[in-house]
DNA sequence: CGGTATCCCTTTTGATACTG
DNA sequence: CAGTATCAAAAGGGATACCG
């Protein structure tokens, strides 16, 4: 690749006709990385103890290479996570979260906690809404 | 649309080879709402008052009509948004937090809030982040 | 092992036009 | 006003191959 991104670490899109992505308000752009998809779980599981690589690829599970390094590279480049690359061979690297990062993840995990624990009702939620909507088409 | 898609609003995509979508476990998927782009914005925009569908257009932002539809109506089948349409012409539609959803919202508002306190920290380390890359490339 | 580089498909998002 | 329908663009994500 020619130019730097700085930007993420997204490789792919060499193109873009205009870059939302760094035009919109840089809080917005922290926000939707500790909250994707991946970042959420990332943050969750180092919360508990620092991972390597693989072993963190294996916990999250159904995650691809491609995906957890890029995540774990958005994360690192915000100053939440920590890259520790021991110059060994065979290679291991092992993250974990920065005093930035324990906070960010612990302000995750209260949301995934009531997440988990509101469960219930949503799923209640959702079978009355469904309901509704069955019964609104006859 | 012939079937109902009874899952998620997303209306476009008649076709989809698997269905990771609902075969996730349901409290991940209850997570990705309330952390979705605009499901957090929603969410926290709500917990200061009800909103009017345009009105929370206009504040939000470069949303489209689309996704804030999407949005709102997931939010409402999780039970965490209460919709309340008036039979009026030209109609009206306020939206408003459930019980539910005032606390998902709360916890949603405190990561969004760490996220602004904390932006200064998270700019100084992706500054440091990116001189040492360019470092290191010579 | 821990990545990076590509290719290519899937999902999400937005613009636009239209309806009740 | 508050949506729905449709289409095209963009981003997300996975499979594979390869490198240090």
């Amino acid at each position: 690749m020619a130019v730097s991104p700085a930007v993420s670490p997204v490789a792919d899109a060499a193109t873009s006709k205009y870059d939302i992505g760094e035009s919109m308000c840089p809080y917005r752009l922290v926000l939707e990385h500790v909250t994707s998809r991946w970042g959420v779980l990332v943050l969750i599981e180092l919360l508990e103890r620092p991972y390597r690589f693989s072993e963190l690829r294996r916990t999250i599970g159904r995650v691809s290479e491609k995906m957890l390094t890029q995540t774990l590279q958005t994360l690192e480049r915000d100053g939440l996570v920590h890259r520790d690359a021991k110059p060994v061979i065979p290679p291991r690297v092992d993250y974990s979260l920065t005093d930035l990062g324990r906070e960010a993840a612990e302000q995750v995990r209260g949301l995934a906690l009531w997440t988990s624990e509101r469960m219930g009702d949503v799923e209640k939620a959702r079978e009355a809404y469904d309901a509704r909507k069955a019964d609104s088409r006859g």
